[in-house]
DNA sequence: ATGAAAGCGCTAACAA
DNA sequence: TTGTTAGCGCTTTCAT
């Protein structure tokens, strides 16, 4: 700790400054920047006058302590991840924007750091609300916050004590799934990341209930799950190994796959170039996500309404400051097919024989 | 502004709590969180006892009325861009903690809202210091802030008055084409954004000290720029239709290219791939910046630290909160090579002969 | 409708 | 070394 140099030269103008100038009490003054309603026409007017040509802006640090609420919250995000978070935070930032409320970023490189995080601007009643992302909320601060009725709204992560909001995972499979076969597409496989976790999960759920419906058997053989545990699979190298395993089937290979993320479809596209394959030519492939790297690619993939998700997000945190004793809900947001290239009806090869047995 | 529900229940402790009980004056108390030398060892521990018994945080809003100062900073980027400022911030957030200073964020969408957002937090004194990204600093502001010495930090954007932190463009140009020409390229190309931009113009500048060292002479065939004012030509699409253009050299081709944006990289690879050639085989290419679809594409490239220059961003900040009068420095980065397979040394095809005029 | 005054939780100057 | 006190700029009773 140094010395404190104060800012040379100007001072921001108080509430006493304009109170002085425009003749009234200080009280006026909070009055009308709070829109208090018992303020004449004319005094406000006068006020106004004033306060715009100093420049006023209260103060919002004062503001803060005296009403016991800072107009900011905080937001948690995994840092190592990108994408995703920028567009759910431009959502939450809009709608800040409404509110009138500032946006606290802290980026968690290690999970550790998640706890002193919310030690420091929480207990110190620096923020009025958390949105909190894709991480298990550590067990003895959601006890805390439970009781204390902090407000948290939980993104793309799930805890019953607070507000959370999700993707429709096995839904977006399910559209995903669906969209192959619509292109008339009989042998399709999924690609899927670590079966151990949720989303991985859930994304074979909706890829079994298309095919079901569709009334196609599902060929064990055509259902691989990766078992990295590094980053549940949801990796590129999962990606890759596993498109290995199908390219060695051979003329056997489906002639699409379900890929549960872009980021594993990446990997996979790799694995068919690699092995002289062409995409959608030879084989369609669906992924999910939508990153940025899926455009790029031209992987038609399932999208997630990020930016809605960021401003129901910021919505409801506002609600939620505004009655401490709302019961949490648990919000699902649907995704949404986006077509690109990689996916296309199945090339008619020198159409030998239907495939005969799907098990 | 609605009925400010309390928090229920829970009160954080204040100073007061804390002084009661160590039974000593408050003003005791706050030298203990200020680290101040005045405190007997025995009770600086008592004090710290109790505080940790009761949980104790300082409150940073009281803390910024009375110090004048709120310890926390502002960012300013533009939202339209994602990868860039994540790193960075990243590398502003590791620094920032060790300064135990919080990070608001502040997203533009669109050029106006810049204004909106610096008067309501910098003339409010909400923060302490701005951290200004990739845009021109508006002019009425630069003005304000220069004349009442708001600490502000320019990164990869300049402005005279204002301590700024930019990367060597030119640089990187120079290692992205030496990396060329130590491959054994002669027959090098350049396919740049457009030449209005400050980038642009001296990633050219670098690509033709280069050639001019290594006594390359430089076809002008070989110098394509983009006149696209779409984000001055640092777009997929520009990339893509230039490439179209080197393609149309037919045997003329050059045998690598250093193309001032991975972005453009993307594009242009796209273009070679749909005219059934290979990168490297066919051709090299040399991209800029690094963004992730770099690596995911294997693109050869220059890449910019940034994690090193948030930190260092968010140092030089700091530094000039501390001492307002500072004179601005202007710190250039040297970016780095990073080699992919996208660049090879050239096949020496069918070989005919040498290339005859290079004019 | 308006002014005066008492905090909000803290820092810092001043006494002791 | 310590306690006391006067702000920091604002909100919010309580009178008037």
């Amino acid at each position: 700790m140094e010395a404190l140099p104060e800012r040379n030269g100007y001072l921001p103008p108080t509430i006493y400054d304009i109170a002085k100038r425009a003749k009234v009490g200080i009280g006026t003054v909070s009055r009308v920047f709070n829109n208090h309603p018992s303020v004449s026409d004319a005094t406000r007017k006068r006020v106004l006058k004033v306060a715009n040509s100093l420049n006023y802006q209260p103060h919002p640090y004062a503001r803060g302590l005296a009403r016991k609420r800072t107009n900011s919250i905080l937001a948690v995000i995994p840092f190592f991840t990108t994408f995703f978070f920028l567009e759910i935070l431009q959502g939450v930032q809009e709608k800040l924007g409404e509110l009138d409320c500032d946006l606290l970023l802290y980026g968690v490189h290690h999970p550790d750091h998640v706890e002193s995080s919310l030690r420091q601007n929480v207990l110190r009643s620096r923020v009025d609300g958390i949105l909190f992302f894709s991480m298990a909320m550590p067990a003895a601060f959601a006890k805390q916050y439970a009781q204390m009725k902090t407000p948290v709204v939980l993104i793309d992560t799930y805890n019953k004590d607070f507000d959370s909001l999700t993707v429709e995972n096995s839904f977006g499979a399910f559209l995903a799934t669906n969209h192959l076969i619509s292109l008339g597409h009989k042998r399709i496989g999924m690609l899927n990341a670590n079966i151990e976790s949720l989303p991985a999960h859930q994304r074979l759920k909706g890829f079994q209930r298309a095919m079901n419906e569709a009334e196609i058997p599902i060929d064990p053989l055509y259902v691989k799950k990766s078992s990295s545990t590094k980053l549940d699979g949801f990796t590129r190298e999962a990606g890759y190994e596993l498109m290995k395993e199908f390219i060695a089937l051979g003329s056997e290979m489906p002639t699409a796959i379900f890929v549960s993320s872009d980021i594993q479809a990446s990997g996979a596209l790799a694995a068919l170039t690699e092995a002289g394959l062409r995409c959608p030519e030879d084989i369609s492939i669906v992924g999910f996500d939508d990153i940025e790297l899926a455009s790029h690619l031209g992987i038609t993939t399932i999208r997630q309404p990020m930016a809605e998700m960021g401003a129901f997000a910021a919505g409801r945190l506002a609600e939620r400051m505004n009655n401490l004793n709302l019961p949490p809900t648990h919000k699902m947001f649907m995704p949404s097919l986006v077509v690109r290239k990689s996916s296309a009806p199945p090339v008619v090869r020198s159409v030998k024989q239907k495939k005969v047995s799907l098990v």
